[in-house]
Order: structure tokens, then C-alpha cells, then sequence
DNA sequence: CGGCATCCCGATTGATACTG
DNA sequence: CAGTATCAATCGGGATGCCG
């Protein structure tokens, strides 16, 4: 188990930090885990994160379209149609997600 | 930008969902990210997170304690002295820290 | 369908003071 | 030094209902 070199950690600048400020609130990460497999409609999203009320995923949504992670395309048809995508900077976060992904299966599942 | 395969997420187990988890709380990742550098005292880390209280300190620590993420060593001296270090499933997390630095780097740093 | 407006709650965090 | 105790505040999140 070799340690990380302490000076290879800018705790000034803190990119960790700022990352793990975007990553926050408990469905942020699902809401772009569930993007990075392609483009989805609203409804689509809130079964896919089952328990999330709307007000919390049109919360979610909002503030990660004003972060630039993700884009909203709006349709004017009837019914309305809104789908929303990843967007190059959404679609850069996919390692992160990969690695907890990772993490996951080999501490915190049982199963496989 | 190529799209990730659906079937490849595991929605039924969620890796991810589950890491995410373990990593929620404002200041669980920093506290793993300082460990990462190597063994901290209680005091160390109180200082190095700037503007943590020792209220939420303890409790980051215990809970990330009893999840065997962090071990904690206490030593019977006068002043006491208590350290805390990563075990290997703390050490694990290390992937994820990188590659949320990374991220940060690239979108969320204007210094180089 | 894709939201927004309200109201509400519980968990998390913080400030501060104090102790073994 | 390494915490605990107490109180207060914040905040994400949930429930429900309404609307274009």
C-alpha cells in the first residue's frame, strides 16, 4: 500500500474539493451515471431514479445545466417533449463515475 | 464522444449509488483525500480542513471508522495521541480522489 | 408531459464552550 | 491533545397540488 507523495496534493487550489462540490446532493451523480448512457426525457429519468420527487430532479437538472454538465433541449410539440443530454464536461465526469463503479463492486457489493 | 453501453450499468446492484454514499457529507472525501498523504492526527486534520468543526470532525471520523474506511490507533501518553490512517478499503478510494482531481483540473481550476 | 409553487421535515453542519 | 455537550441554523429533500 504505497502513499501518495504529499506534495502531488494542492489543497490550495483543491480541484477535489471543487469537484466534489459539483458532485453533491444525493442524486447528482445517479442523475449523469443515468445520462451517460444517452439522451433522456424527463419521465424517463424519474423512473429510472426511483424515489426521486420531481421538484428534487427538476432541481438537480436546473442546477447542473447552469454548471454546463448537462444540456436541455426542449421540443415544441404536443405533448412537450424535453430531452436532456451530457454534455462534453458532463461526459468528462464518466471516469469518476467509472471508478466508484469499481469501488463499489469490490467493497460494497456481496453479489459478484 | 462515444456513449457508454446501457447494459453495462448495473442498476440493480448500483456500484455507484453505494459509493456515493460512503463518499456523501461536505467533508468525507477531504478527509479521505488528507489520509491518502499519509497518517493524521486529530488535530492535523482539524487544521488541514479548513473550517470543519471538531463536532463533525469526530463524527466524519467514527463513521468512516465503522465503514473500516480509516483506522484509528490510540496511543495511552501524556498528552494522549490518537492517529488515524486509511486501511485497504480506505486505500481503494485513492482511484476515485484522482480522478475527481483530474476532473476539477480540467473544468473547474482557471489555474493552469 | 414537464414542470413550478408551497409547505414541511429530518439530517447534517456549525458555533461555542467545556472536559479527561 | 482529542475530543464531547449543547444549542442553533441551514439545507436538501419529500409530499402534494396545480398548470400550460
Amino acid at each position: 500500500m504505497e502513499l501518495i507523495e504529499s506534495h502531488l496534493i494542492d489543497k490550495s487550489i483543491c480541484p477535489v474539493a471543487r469537484t466534489a462540490q459539483v458532485l453533491s446532493g444525493k442524486w447528482t451523480i445517479l442523475i449523469i451515471r443515468d445520462l451517460a448512457t444517452g439522451v433522456k426525457r424527463f419521465n424517463q429519468l424519474e423512473r429510472s431514479l426511483q424515489g426521486i420527487s420531481p421538484k428534487t430532479l427538476s432541481e438537480r437538472l436546473r442546477s447542473l445545466e447552469e454548471e454546463g454538465i448537462i444540456s436541455r433541449q426542449t421540443f415544441a410539440e404536443a405533448p412537450p417533449r424535453v430531452e436532456y443530454s451530457l454534455t462534453e464536461k458532463g461526459y468528462d465526469l464518466v471516469p469518476v463515475i467509472d471508478s466508484m463503479r469499481d469501488y463499489g463492486k469490490k467493497w460494497l457489493c456481496d453479489d459478484k
